[in-house]
DNA sequence: GACAATCAACTACCTAGGTAGTACTAATAC
DNA sequence: GTATTAGTACTACCTAGGTAGTTGATTGTC
């Protein structure tokens, strides 16, 4: 069931604008998406269609048209495809995976103060 | 050139033993996942010499048989795999996938403490 | 009422990952 | 020297993601 909660780069594309919109039509995502991507609105349908039949959007029909609407969370997804990752390429250490993102210069120094915080915050709740 | 950094469950697997060794055998690759995995020797070869054909493993020949070896780097995967996960999910934003690590408890009481050192380590090179 | 636009349904393809059987060849073991 | 073993090559399939054309219905416009 993992399955449902893995996407490509396509399906996360639309699902953010779901995400992000609520509830939203072929149309709508089409627009959305038009800019970065210039794809046909059959594709986004299709996609639509695909995404439906794995259980990640589910839809109702508003006169002739569908409004999709997302049915798994953001942070499934991104829990799940994460720790995937992690597993995969860091041997499920997630500290790991922050030491390559400090390495690799992901993170530059306004990032690192907002880091440090982060995790000073996080250790006086542990703390509790 | 973004995808012969892109690489399956499978795909990683088998890198991994590559990484690990250097240069192996499929039936050295195939003995080390043989475990976790129970796959046919023939799929290791078959995967080994799909991802020839892509660029990411070489071999030579050693009497009768192949000895692979990887052509990618570990971190070369790694970065381009952490960073397409960041676009997609955490639009690009570095800070905001450690934060996901941080709030989805992926990360325990000795990670924070690694961690913090880590952070102030680096805090430290940058500021010099 | 004819015509254009909108929309979903259906069909078709292509690629990559994954899985493995079969066939052929070379070495090894009696 | 024949039978087994170890290896690669070749072929075949299946799934999922991605991309889009064609078709047919509905609706809105003049």
């Amino acid at each position: 069931m993992t399955r449902k909660h893995r996407l490509g780069d396509l399906q996360l594309a639309i699902m953010h604008v779901l995400w992000e919109h609520g509830e939203a039509a072929v149309a709508d995502v089409h627009r959305a998406l038009e800019e970065e991507r210039g794809l046909a609105p059959t594709t986004i349908a299709t996609m639509l269609a695909k995404m439906e039949t794995k259980g990640v959007v589910g839809h109702r029909s508003e006169g002739r048209r569908y409004l999709y609407r997302p049915l798994v969370s953001e942070s499934d997804v991104r829990r799940t495809m994460v720790d995937e990752l992690t597993r995969g390429l860091f041997e499920g250490n997630a500290v790991a995976l922050v030491s390559h993102l400090l390495s690799e210069h992901e993170i530059d120094r306004d990032d690192l103060d907002e880091l440090r915080e982060l995790i000073e915050r996080r250790q006086e709740e542990e703390a509790s």
